[in-house]
DNA sequence: TTGCGTGCAAAGGTTTTGCATGGCA
DNA sequence: TGCCATGCAAAACCTTTGCACGCAA
């Protein structure tokens, strides 16, 4: 295992945590949070956002995601207790939108393949491609 | 959809389709075909790699993964002519073994998607990530 | 002949690393 | 005080793009 200690705390460190708490629904790349930080005097550096990302990543306080390899990886807070339960992803390959689907409302697939696969599946990593209902209805594009 | 017309047969297209095929079992990075190459007279330049590869994703004849963004993508030669008789994947993330699902064992998860997220799943481009049956018993890697 | 395919070089983007400084314990 | 964390710059990395030339049809 990684086991990283982290043992000092730094300002930078919880405003980054706080930061993606306040954004619980949301996922968010390096970029996003760096950008956030950019601003004024409150400034986080690059490398510093990746390294307490990491470090978050490793402690479980937040997930890692990979939609597209190059676009960058998006990072979400979860609530310790379970609450930010894992979640399959919906990427609409026409618009790009990223649509999060309670897992509750489709029991089914993870058990039925667990069922019929002995397939345990990696909820939060896996993403189903397709078309959203804007996009479905339009034209080729 | 993005229609390529792909006309012309060239000899690097060929053999990189042919390379493919030969490691049907495996998947490969960009990088490893291009080094496949890189040898002797034969040699196709990392930009053709790229752009076959893209290609033969768009017809359905290569699979694309991406399982760590910092790592490049993945590709595989897939047995069906895409697009006749889809059916989803299940990936492997400890041995990298791919399997196939029959999609009549799995009906609900498509029509579910469609009916609960009005969201029409591209079937063959879906993976399911996690541990198989032989993976899942053993430790952590 | 037409125009797609090729390949080199250079650009684009995200992420990592080196090193000196600053801050937590 | 010791040691980790920070942040700038530069590197590494994969991938895409510009442009001139070559080759398939």
């Amino acid at each position: 295992m990684t086991t990283r200690p982290s043992t000092y705390v730094t300002k930078q460190g919880n405003a980054i945590l706080d930061f993606l708490k306040s954004q619980q629904g949301n996922h968010l790349t390096a970029a996003q949070i760096a950008a956030h930080f950019g601003s004024g005097e409150a400034a986080v550096g690059r490398t510093t956002v990746y390294r307490q990302l990491d470090k978050l990543v490793d402690r479980g306080a937040v997930r890692k995601y990979v939609f597209d390899e190059n676009s960058g990886a998006c990072f979400q807070y979860v609530d310790e207790d379970g609450g930010a339960k894992e979640h399959f992803h919906l990427k609409c390959e026409a618009c790009g939108k990223l649509i999060h689907v309670d897992n509750d409302a489709m029991p089914y697939v993870e058990k039925g393949i667990l069922k019929n696969y002995a397939f345990e599946i990696d909820v939060g990593k896996t993403v189903f491609y397709g078309k959203c209902r804007a996009c479905s209805g339009k034209t080729q594009l």
